[in-house]
DNA sequence: CTGAAAGCGCTTACAG
DNA sequence: CTGAAAGCGCTTACAG
C-alpha cells in the first residue's frame, strides 16, 4: 500500500511528470484537455502531492517555529507564553504557515534548532552570544527574540522592563510598604550566564532604581530567585512564610508566581491583601479574574507575539525592518492585591 | 551567501558524501581519522545538515500536527484547546518530535490538510464523512480525533459527554431550577452537516433526558446556539437580558460561553448567583478563580491531548491500539454560580 | 573502511 | 502546448 506519486499519474495518463505538475500547479501552462485527463487520473488513484517533496523542491516549509524556552509542561503551562503564541499564531495563519511549537530535543535547545524544519524561528529571552544564535546564523536562519537582550544582529521586541518595574515598585512604595521580599526570576534555561541586561536583571534595576530614589536602603528587602511556574511560586512563599521577620508586601517579576505565592498564603490562614501585598507583573487574564485581584504590570503578550511574528514575515520576504528593535508600551494596574498602608505622599 | 552541503564537505575533507554521512549519524561506519577530518571541516565551514533533506530522504517530518478547528483567534483563546495542546506537546517532547499547529490555509481546513508536513495528526470534533477524512485516508496520514464521533476507522478521545451532562442538568434541577436556558455549541467549523452524534448533540440529549426524567416538558426552556468564544457568550449573554421571562439558570456547554454569559448579567448590573444561575463545562482554570467560582463538568483536557497523542506515536510505531475509543473519566463539580432555590428531593 | 550511484517526489529552465 | 533532464541535499544498499 503505497501512496501514488506524480511518476504514477504521468504513466497512467498519458502525459509527462511535468504536465502532472503543471495541471496542480499552473494549469495555464498545458492544454484544458490535458489538465482535465490528469487531474481525473489523480482523483481516481488517490494523488495529492506530496507537500514534503514540494517544500524541498521550492526550498521553504512554510512554517514558522516557535521554540519552547522550557520544557512543554513549563512554557504552555505559562498564560503569558501562551498570549505570544496565540499572537505569532494570527499571523501565521494570515501568511499561510503552520506554527511549529520546538520542545528541547534530547534536553538541548540547541539540539532542536539544528533540527527544526522551519523557515524562522521566534524565541523568547535570547542573549546573542547564546549557542543557539550561533547555530541559527550558521543554517542562515532568519529568527526574532521577544524578552530578549537587544543587539544589532538581532530583531527584538520589548517593553522597557526598567520603567515599567520602576513604576510598579513606585506603586508599592507610595502605598507605604518598607518591609519587602523581592522574587526575581531565573534566567532562561538556555542563558549562558547571568547578562546585566536580561529581562530579570532589568526589572531588578528597576525595583532598585526605585527603591534607592525613595531613600530606601537594600538592606530593606530580601531577595529570592524562582522559576517562572505555579509550582515554584507556591514553593517560595512558603519559604516566605517561615521568615522571622514576615514582609508587608511580595513584589514579584511574573503573575504566575504571585498567584502561587498568594495560594500558598491562602492556605497558611493569611489574608491577602490585609496580612500581606503581593504584585505580579505580565497582567495574564487570570489576573484580573482570581481573588484578590492581582496588581502588575500590563504587558500585551499576544501584540508582542504578533509583532515579532510580522517582522519574521518581513525578513522572509527580504524587506527591511522599520526598525530591528520594538518596543511596546505597558500600563502598571492597581489592583486589591496590594494594600495601601499609608499616604507617605 | 549560500550555505555549504554535503557535497562540498566531502570535497573539501577530501571524502566521499557517504562518509560525510556517516560521521554525522553513524560514526562507527568509518574510520576515527575520517570522522574526525569530516567533523572538523564541517565545523570550519559552519555546515549543520539540512534537516528538510534529510527528513525527505528518510520519509518523515519529526513532528505531528494539530489541526486547529477554527481560526486561530478562536482556537487559542480557548483555554480549553490550549490544555488539549499542552497535553500533546509534552508527549511531542517525550518522542523527540514538534507540535505543528495548522490553521485553515484559505480558509480551508481541508486545504490545510492537505498540505500539512507532519507525520500524524491530531483534530477535534472530526467525523468519518468529512473531506478532511478523505485526505488524511488519501494522503495515508494516521490521525487521532478529540471530542469526534467515534467511528470505527477513527481512533478517538472523548468523555461520555451524554452522561456528564445529564449529570449537570440533574444537578441543576435538583437545586430546583425549572425556568432554563439552554446554550447549544454549534458544530465544527468543519462539519459537513448536522450530526446525531457530534459533542454538541450528546450534551444536549444528556440536558434533555433529565428534563424528561424530572418531568419537565421541552417547554419548560429556551435553546440558542453559540460560537465557542467570550465574545459570543456575552453577545448572547445580551440577548438573554432581553427575554420577558426571565430564565433562573442558564446551562451553557463551555466555561467560557458560560463566563462570557456572567460578564453580560454583571454589566447589566445583575447578581450570579442570586439573580441568576449560570452552569459551564469543561472546568478550565478560569472556572474556579472567577467569581462566583463556576459549577461546570470537569473534563481533564490535557489528560485527552496526552491520550490521543499517545495513540497516535503508537499508530506511527505500527504497534496495534489497546483500544482505538478511548473514553476518560469526568467530575460534576458544583461551585458557587449556581443557586440552590428549594429542595424537590 | 571507503565511495559511486540510485533514490526520496517534487519543480522548472530549456529545447522542441 | 509538451517532455526529457537536471536539481533540491540528504541516505544507504551495494561492491570493492
Amino acid at each position: 500500500m503505497k501512496r501514488p506519486t506524480i511518476k504514477d499519474i504521468a504513466r497512467e495518463s498519458g502525459y509527462s511528470k511535468t504536465a502532472v505538475s503543471f495541471a496542480f500547479n499552473d494549469p495555464s501552462r498545458i492544454s484544458d484537455k490535458a489538465c482535465q485527463q490528469i487531474l481525473e487520473t489523480a482523483e481516481r488513484l488517490g494523488y495529492i502531492p506530496d507537500p514534503m517533496a514540494r517544500n524541498f523542491s521550492l526550498r521553504r516549509h512554510l512554517s514558522i517555529g516557535f521554540l519552547l524556552p522550557q520544557v512543554v509542561q513549563y512554557s504552555l503551562q505559562n498564560p503569558y507564553t501562551m498570549q505570544v503564541i496565540l499572537g505569532i499564531g494570527s499571523v501565521c495563519e494570515k501568511y499561510g504557515y503552520t506554527l511549529n511549537l520546538i520542545p528541547p530535543l534530547h534536553k538541548s535547545i540547541t539540539e532542536a534548532v539544528r533540527a527544526a524544519a522551519v523557515d524562522g524561528l521566534i524565541t523568547m529571552g535570547l542573549q546573542v552570544d547564546m549557542d543557539i544564535v550561533s547555530v541559527m546564523k550558521t543554517r542562515l536562519l532568519p529568527y526574532v527574540t521577544i524578552d530578549g537582550i537587544p543587539h544589532e544582529e538581532m530583531p527584538s521586541v520589548n517593553i522597557d522592563d526598567e520603567k515599567a518595574s520602576y513604576s510598579l515598585m513606585k506603586m508599592v512604595l507610595d502605598a507605604g510598604h518598607t518591609k519587602l521580599v523581592i522574587i526575581g526570576l531565573s534566567d532562561d534555561a538556555f542563558a549562558t550566564e547571568q547578562n546585566s541586561n536580561s529581562v530579570p536583571a532589568n526589572r531588578l534595576a528597576g525595583y532598585k532604581r526605585a527603591l534607592g530614589d525613595a531613600g530606601i536602603a537594600c538592606q530593606a528587602y530580601q531577595q529570592f530567585v524562582c522559576e517562572c511556574t505555579l509550582a515554584d511560586g507556591i514553593r517560595i512563599g512558603k519559604q516566605i512564610l517561615e521568615l522571622a521577620d514576615r514582609p508587608s508586601c511580595i513584589v514579584t517579576m511574573s503573575d504566575i508566581v504571585a498567584i502561587g505565592c498568594i495560594q500558598a498564603f491562602k492556605a497558611a490562614g493569611l489574608h491577602v491583601p490585609d496580612d500581606i501585598s503581593v504584585v505580579g507583573f505580565d497582567n495574564i487574564d487570570e489576573a484580573s479574574c482570581i481573588s484578590p485581584a492581582l496588581t502588575t504590570v500590563d504587558q500585551p503578550a499576544k501584540e508582542k507575539g504578533r509583532l515579532a511574528a510580522e517582522a519574521l514575515f518581513k525578513i522572509l520576504n527580504k524587506e527591511s525592518l522599520a526598525s530591528a528593535h520594538m518596543q511596546i508600551p505597558y500600563t502598571v494596574i492597581k489592583r486589591e492585591s496590594l494594600k495601601t498602608l499609608s499616604s507617605i505622599s
